[in-house]
DNA sequence: GTAATTCCTAAACCTAACTTTAGCTCAAGA
DNA sequence: TCTTGAGCTAAAGTTAGGTTTAGGAATTAC
């Protein structure tokens, strides 16, 4: 173990939990910033400990890692960070969290009043239109579909 | 346009408003059997707008492609589902999005207690340990992390 | 001093859910 | 009939968030 200057990948992967792989792939996406000692290896801050930590936590909250980048920058980058500092990506944490919660809730209040009831009136039904059905753009997984409604009528008798 | 027996892929698309390319992709995984004409091309039972727009809504409730034709099959091949049919579907869904619901609520109580105070215990934290933290297994995307918690004095002290 | 770990890089691979491309055939309208 | 739009297949590409592998180099343990 080292013990002047910095701490391992191994051993920070050891107290983080994380493998010493994605370690080196959050580096890449810049959210630690090792140095290297005389022998080309990466060395971290104690306080990466945390830092990674916090990483693994916003991503339980449903952020990208370029959007804990950017939490990661308005945090202080030389002292440890306060209350105050904590407190504030945690207003954002909890408003983002709210917003899932609301979203889930209406989805479910459609269901019942939908497919719930067995009306089968699909193409009419809300469930066709959350709040958070954003546009789709290019390529990747699609997480969340677009459609065009229209009658119950046109649906069964076009053309 | 057709008119005489099934529709085409085109005219599919433009009904539930998705891709081309997805709903070959659809048959791919066994969500749709269309059968082909005389030239070689698909042709679709009417019957599969509903189908397919079943698909997306049931995605929109978290429903990977192989659980959503696990639905498909429990719905009767031939006829029209009747209300019980959608009945026994919304369960499934409702305490799928119930359960999503309860881990979230959970999520922000715990951001409440913790991060949103300020006191900085991220080791003892209860966000490190969210009852959903599945053990993973493999490659692929990692949602949800694991790690190993231990004191405030282990973390700032040792090695 | 040497064997066993740990670390290094670069590149390939993985999943899910699709899209894009290339090269060709089929079908429909004027 | 001829042209253009719609369809077809197979293969490769895309995104996010990593893992795995191969082939060396540096450290640590004995």
């Amino acid at each position: 173990m080292p013990q002047s200057a910095g701490i391992s990948i191994g051993y920070l992967a050891e107290r983080t939990g994380l493998a010493v792989s994605a370690i080196r792939y959050y580096e890449a996406q810049g959210l630690v910033e090792p140095w290297r000692n005389a022998g080309g290896q990466r060395r971290f801050h104690r306080a990466d400990i945390r830092r990674l930590s916090f990483v693994m936590i916003a991503q339980q909250f449903g952020f990208s890692l370029p959007e804990i980048r950017g939490f990661l920058k308005s945090l202080p980058g030389s002292r440890t960070p306060t209350k105050e500092d904590w407190a504030c990506i945690s207003d954002t944490f909890r408003s983002h969290l709210d917003q899932r919660i609301e979203t889930l809730v209406k989805l479910r209040d459609n269901l019942d009043g939908c497919i719930g009831c067995g009306c089968l009136s699909l193409p009419n039904c809300k469930l066709y239109n959350p709040e958070d059905r954003a546009a789709q753009k290019g390529q990747g997984p699609r997480y969340l579909m677009g459609d065009r409604p229209e009658t119950e009528a046109e649906a069964e008798n076009a053309p």
